[in-house]
DNA sequence: ACGTACATGTAAGGAGTTACATGATTTG
DNA sequence: CAAATCATGTAACTCCTTACATGTACGT
């Protein structure tokens, strides 16, 4: 249900090819929801026979360009009003539970490698974050979720090096 | 691969039913990887079948008790030393780049309803940090992942505060 | 000319959800 | 004796991944 409503809301704010959404989901929403070109093409060919979104004109190398219908943005908003899916699945953070079957020199290289990848991301997110003040209320939604991004990477930047200091006491 | 290495690897600390390993997932694990039953117990067909763990015995019920046996526990450490896929699925967290497409008032709704799903997990996570000290290894990695999600959620919390104070400038 | 990025699609298989289905034991 | 919990399974469906497949336009 997500992917379908996220490309719906997406084309919203403008219109866009099927691979103008691919790389927007890879820029911004994949930290989100990660969606690959074999999902996005069928469901966009699903949402446009539903009529929620409408074709609206070609670019060069037979791109399709779509936005969304009014009927696709009442979908929209009523799948934001409705109880969000709070499921989350983290294979990294699976892991944590079953650190102790490694030695503890094996388990900090695997807390080393998580903290550096919550290091790497922030930097993205903090250069994305430096990038231009927020104006539109669509820039200003993406504020929040980029804010929301770079509270929860520091917290677990400061987790990762606790849990460092943690496993060294294993040994 | 997740729910298979996740299986065994709680196997690996004690034997355990498919119904007690249904609960454990329930408990703690769910927080890293949800599973429901119709998931778990085809999955401990196929494990037993490849001889990654072993039925070691039968309870009340008709329950069948499991252990990993050697050949699953150097697959589980085999699994922990490769690289963890680190895309993560959140629709709640999706919703948030959409907001706009909502009045402010409907916005400071969600937000406040994600704030209060975060504070009661956070209430119930420090409920089971008081419970009792970590000693054998095993505690201590859960220990580890508990702390993981207490800092995490301390950090939405905040962010869901900052988010609502933004979004009444958005009136 | 050659490589990269643009641009779209399909197919097979694996993973996960929801619903259907059944029965035993304990607790009130 | 009724309800809750224990205990296990299957089936249909949806979602997602990986791989296969094809062609265009642009930059160097």
């Amino acid at each position: 249900m997500s992917l379908r409503h996220a490309l719906i809301g997406v084309l919203a704010d403008e219109p866009r090819t099927g691979y103008g959404l691919l790389k927007h989901f890879e820029q911004s929403l994949a930290y989100a929801w990660p969606a690959s070109h074999s999902q996005i093409y069928p469901e966009l060919a699903r949402l446009l026979a539903k009529g929620l979104i409408r074709q609206t004109g070609a670019g060069p190398r037979g791109a399709r360009v779509y936005e969304a219908t009014p009927d696709g943005l009442d979908e929209v908003c009523r799948w934001l009003r409705t109880e969000p899916d709070r499921r989350v699945r983290s294979d990294a953070a699976l892991r944590i539970f079953f650190l102790w079957l490694l030695d503890p020199g094996e388990a900090a290289v695997f807390l080393a490698a998580e903290r550096d990848r919550f290091r790497t991301l922030l930097a993205e997110l903090e250069r994305i974050e430096a990038e231009e003040e927020p104006r539109t209320p669509k820039q200003r939604a993406y504020r929040v979720a980029l804010v929301g991004g770079l509270l929860t990477l520091r917290a677990r930047i400061e987790w990762a090096e606790w849990a460092l200091r943690e496993v060294e006491a294993w040994r």
